[in-house]
DNA sequence: CTGCATGCAAACCGTTTGCATCCCC
DNA sequence: GGGGATGCAAACGGTTTGCATGCAG
């Protein structure tokens, strides 16, 4: 609710972390990202990553998806919108359907919780896997 | 595609493990209905309850619920419908909001997946942890 | 200097799997 | 009787954590 914590220093593997999620196109695990990055510091550890990647997502920086699959992805686009997932090969992108502040509407009035938030998620074949003839 | 697979034994494991899970007024994970179906038979292994919902599951006897958290969760009404998850303490509910193809419909405007299905899941706090003054 | 951050490796946790035995059909 | 199903325990994959050291502020 407050400011980012004061104490949120700028070390280098931080900086990259960052710089390589922006880059990204799909939205990438903490594995695919931790490959990124050690391109540009071999001796990152997975740790690393996984600590950058917790605390961004904590600050608002990036987003944390918890979605369909078993692995966690990210992503740097922080304002609200919806993803799809692909059933062949599990990449997840962004999917330019409306956000809706309706179904949050139709939540609240059918139901005891206190609502917080949504999230839509579409499964489908991404274009690449449709071309594939399935092996 | 076709009709379930005719192999499929009524073992005493695969009935109770059904039964507990249409008991569940909430939407159990597998170590929960564990538990459970553990009371009845105390030497019923993990794996056993594991195997049985993944194949319940691929018989569309049941759904398995892949969402946030980090665990699965499974849910004995097969309709279609929407899921709920406290932020506080995990449960998942199903919501009555009705569900719509209009979202389809968009996202197969909008995309260049095939699209196949979509789900929505709200985040909140429910009605026992709303009364918890949080400690 | 001081303490948050890192690299490394071991621990963790949910889930899956191999195998000998069991038992439903 | 035979092949799918079970119980048990070990393996697995993703994520977290403890600890000695490093480095930003």
């Amino acid at each position: 609710m407050s400011a980012p914590a004061s104490s949120f220093r700028l070390t280098t593997q931080r900086q990259i972390i960052f710089e390589e999620l922006l880059k990204a196109k799909s939205h990438p695990t903490a594995s695919e990202l931790y490959d990124l990055v050690r391109k540009r510091l071999p001796h990152i550890g997975l740790g690393t990553v996984y600590r950058n990647l917790e605390l961004m997502a904590e600050q608002g920086m990036i987003l944390k998806i918890e979605v369909g699959g078993t692995q966690k992805r990210f992503d740097a686009t922080t304002g609200s919108h919806y993803h799809i997932r692909c059933s062949v090969c599990g990449k997840v992108d962004d999917i330019d359907v409306p956000v809706t502040h309706e179904l949050v509407v139709q939540a609240a009035d059918s139901s005891s919780y206190l609502i917080l938030g949504h999230h839509v998620e579409f499964t489908g074949i991404c274009h690449n896997c449709q071309r594939q003839p399935l092996h």
